[in-house]
DNA sequence: CCCTGTGAAGTGTTTCACAGCA
DNA sequence: TGCTGTGAAACACTTCACAGGG
């Protein structure tokens, strides 16, 4: 995550932990999906093979909430999906304006899912002017010279952001001084923002980077799985810099 | 993230944790602007500033890669973009295929950043025989049916899964038939894989409801801050399910 | 004297294992 | 008996604070 709020230092009382708050919308998607087939109860085991997640963890994120359950029999799937609906704000309706509509914003803003509990597409808005006007999902796109007082007009509190990496701090001042207190970064920049605001970011390329990662270390892997220490590492002639392989190269790879 | 392979319960040594592994790219980025900028050198306090992190964890981050400072004066800007290169493996190409090429599939495949640095689109595949041959982002789509072919003429170990939810699990077991052992996964889906294959999601709407989530307290927080507690939560009346707040509507909200 | 590198302390998260209720 | 709810242990990650090299 960017620079912003830090979701008060647990206060204790009603505290719910990050990562259990990052869960719920994986069992709200796997409930959704159990009452869609009219399945009355379902265990902890069973809920949390549906989310991905091992019971115990399963378990314990509920019991921030509350005692959902019935022990013997497992938790009654509606009950359930409403408790974390509201649990997570989605008993209301969030007004979101994506800005910068571009493929990816486009993508978003036709995307069928986000309308999906609780969300609505409120505002497209573009810098360009040729755009303004023009319908992307049924959506007008509007100029961001208007961007103050559409989303005060809307009641934004939720933006996304999709423009360019060079616009985006702009934009999200612009976002934060027009009252948007919620921030979703598809920008590869680190954004900042006063104390209050909250910022996500979505970043497709550190996700293959990460990837990229533990793929190297697979193909390393291969029947060299509990080497011995290999050979002390080479060390850089010029300085005593030492580093657990690879020295810098003659000439820097593009 | 969805279930797949475990990482190694860190059999010590060269265990660096995932959660450095998740801020590499970060500096990498941030080194590499200042790179562009030829700035020759930076301080921890810098490059975290830059990197949207603190200090302190900066330099933990980068002891687990090794020494590549300078006590007094700071981080070499090449040499550690090198070895944070090197680190995550971006000095070898890695060629990557997108499955699905709807709006979303296709603004990926448009996406500059996706290039940068070690990715390289290698094929676009799609389900729908009237998009094959139709070259998107220059590239032209190729049927799904090829696609057992086209993953291992191209040598591609990392799969980006872009359809709709319901293909997501057939595709996900056939590129792993095929190979693929790190996957992307940008479907509302959770995908399991076998062993030794990594998952990684991309999911809009579970950052919403995560933004939701926070923005829902801000609200509720005006002026309350250090509020008592709050008087003794409803009960249901028919069972004794508890929780802190709110009790079932007698009809659903949509 | 400045800034890195790192033990040690602090905080957050996961897992274990079982008491207790339907 | 079966499954939830939860203390307590284990683990992971972050922050502190300072020793020590340039």
């Amino acid at each position: 995550m960017a620079t912003g709020r830090n979701h008060r230092p647990a206060t204790r009382s009603r505290g719910i932990p990050e990562a259990t708050v990052a869960r719920l919308p994986l069992y709200l998607r796997a409930l959704t999906a159990l009452s869609e087939r009219s399945v009355p109860t379902v265990s902890s085991e069973e809920l949390a093979a549906a989310a991905g997640v091992n019971s115990a963890k399963l378990r314990k994120d509920f019991s921030y909430l509350g005692s959902y359950g019935t022990r013997g029999v497992g938790y009654d799937v509606e009950y359930l999906v409403y408790q974390i609906s509201r649990e997570l704000g989605l008993t209301q309706d969030w007004p979101v304006a994506i800005v910068g509509i571009g493929n990816l914003g486009a993508a978003l803003a036709n995307y069928g899912g986000f309308a999906s509990r609780g969300f609505r597409v409120a505002a497209l808005i573009d810098a360009d002017p040729a755009m303004a006007g023009t319908p992307v999902a049924g959506i007008p796109v509007q100029h961001a010279d208007d961007l103050d007082r559409i989303i005060s007009e809307n009641g934004v509190s939720i933006g996304v952001i999709t423009t360019p990496p060079g616009a985006a701090q702009q934009v999200c001042d612009r976002l934060v001084a027009a009252g948007v207190t919620s921030i979703l970064n598809f920008a590869p920049t680190v954004l900042s923002v006063p104390d209050g605001v909250d910022v996500r970011k979505v970043d497709l390329s550190i996700e293959l980077q990460i990837l990229a990662f533990h793929e190297q270390r697979k193909a390393g892997e291969e029947g060299v799985d509990t080497a011995p220490d290999p050979a002390a590492p080479p060390v850089r002639a010029t300085t005593g810099r030492k580093g657990p392989d690879g020295d810098m190269p003659a000439v820097m790879p593009a």
